[in-house]
DNA sequence: CCGCATCCCTATAGATACTG
DNA sequence: CAGTATCTATAGGGATGCGG
């Protein structure tokens, strides 16, 4: 999964090259809303990630730019996986994604007030989501 | 593909399940803006899917409710394909995504102009393709 | 411990040939 | 035209090993 090949010039599917799969955005999906950033975070969520694969992924995820390893402020054995803007700007797209799959799914418990915000005034909440994840990279 | 084992309650988790793979969202976007809705169009397309993935693939998506078979005007032999509701409601999930690429890849020729029109007036683009888009499935 | 790498095995993706 | 059949390659699950 670590190197491109585009399939085509269109820019869904260089994209879809990148994150079309069922883990990259759930690691974003972590790194964004559940305050998870080590190897052993991501592995313990409910999805159940094998380590290979969630291995792979950050490669992948890492040599597209879309996240990046600094070191743990607390622990030297550590590594810190980060979003940088360009996966901070992916935001939107969940964010789409979930207003689309709310139609469809059962709501879990806690994102309701969000949902809520995001239809009201989506701008608003992602310039507000995106901040406090800008300031994040500055540590 | 076709039936659906989800990992988790997660709305996007739950959304990956159904289109988080490298084609599925290609077909949605053949049957949205490059008026391709038969089988023989899909495989045509750039990217150049195999027959049995595409059959696959669209075995889930109607599965999953997003499109829908029809006959074919034009020719008894031929099956169309059409996007239901739920399916062109994955339309401002397709834009967010262009949206990203757009700063990250080269830019292909045609779509300048609304991708332009996304970013001065979202709301209105997303309402006018959806609009045509729902005229086309009360034929 | 932590972040992987490796191995083994199964399941799914994918390329190509072929069929009703 | 719209798919199957067949075969191979890769994704993925699970256990374990291993250096830092």
């Amino acid at each position: 999964m670590g190197t491109v090949k585009k399939r085509s010039n269109c820019l869904l599917s260089s994209s879809l090259d990148i994150f079309g799969d069922k883990w990259s955005l759930l690691i974003i999906r972590d790194l964004m809303f559940n305050n998870k950033n080590t190897y052993n975070d991501f592995l313990k969520s409910a999805e159940g990630i094998a380590t290979n694969i969630l291995a792979s992924r950050l490669k992948g995820l890492e040599e597209n730019g879309l996240i990046e390893k600094s070191e743990h402020p607390g622990s030297r054995a550590k590594i810190l996986y980060r979003l940088t803007p360009k996966g901070i700007e992916l935001l939107p797209v969940i964010i789409e994604i979930h207003l689309w799959a709310e139609k469809y799914f059962t709501i879990p418990s806690g994102i309701e007030p969000t949902l809520k915000e995001a239809k009201k005034d989506r701008e608003a909440l992602i310039k507000s989501i995106t901040k406090s994840l800008m300031e994040n990279i500055s540590l």
